[in-house]
DNA sequence: CTCTAGTTGCAAACGATTTGCAATTGCATT
DNA sequence: AATGCAATTGCAAATCGTTTGCAACTAGAG
């Protein structure tokens, strides 16, 4: 039998060798990216935050994601009206389908949309540091 | 020879047939829009609306392109670490690859990458609403 | 255990955009 | 052309998400 293994970031780790103190405030917040299991935004990972410990601020989240993006570590993602939610950087690369009634967000990933994307660019004179591609949809209702 | 027939948009029609008032600000800010070529956004139309009349505001522009984009008159897109820009929502469906060094926004279609978020929405269970495909790129150096 | 640079919480500042309000103005009606 | 009033304006203040200055606090090297 097959397990899927999700494999778990170690943001402390990362952030040590980046030369950063592991703080009380920071390893709350670590763990809680480390468990999500969904593209939480700031203030949700404050409110999780807070419920383990009263005295984070909101600030020491905001500092802490602009941090571990830095290294890499997490990718920022500013969906559609609304704040820029987070994941971990861990895994391959892959685009989002967001549920425009739920907001939930649907990874996925086309090789074949990658390399239509390279082409074009390329025919623009262009090279690609980086794409954004954001599926809005509503789930089909199953007749 | 062929020439390139750039279509205007009658704003000014659109909006009286949605029942708003045509008044001297509006006429201005529809004028620029007329006029633009580029992708501008709501400081830059402002500041191309104000020298031409002094006593245009910020929030006209901004309460005009609310009215535009409602009637859908007019696109508004969110690129990366910036204010939304806007373009005439006149031809066919575009994305976009924009110049992180300039700014500068390069239309393109691809009907292919079109069908494959088709094919992956409907096979994650949803139908597209919309969605947003940008590639941010730089100038390939000419050797 | 000490020392200090890194980090914190707080409140204030920020940039983009929206909004309340009293004054103004399009424009349908006379 | 004059009237009337709802739509629209400019302004300032409010909003939202996010960042920042600062004095107090603390991680962790020595």
């Amino acid at each position: 039998m097959t397990e899927t293994v999700i494999q778990k970031p170690d943001y402390e780790t990362a952030l040590r060798e980046a030369g950063v103190r592991i703080t009380r405030p920071r390893r709350v917040i670590l763990g809680i990216l480390t468990d999500a299991e969904d593209h939480p935004d700031a203030m949700e990972i404050f409110k999780r935050a807070v419920a383990l410990d009263p005295s984070i601020s909101l600030s020491t989240v905001y500092r802490t994601m602009k941090l571990l993006e830095g290294i890499g570590a997490i990718h920022r993602h500013a969906f559609e009206g609304g704040p820029s939610r987070f994941e971990p950087a861990i895994g391959e690369h892959h685009d989002h389908l967001i549920d425009i009634e739920t907001g939930d967000v649907i990874e996925f990933h086309s090789e074949r949309i990658e390399e239509l994307q390279q082409e074009i660019a390329r025919a623009l004179g262009y090279d690609i540091v980086h794409h954004r591609l954001e599926l809005y949809g509503r789930r089909r209702r199953k007749k």
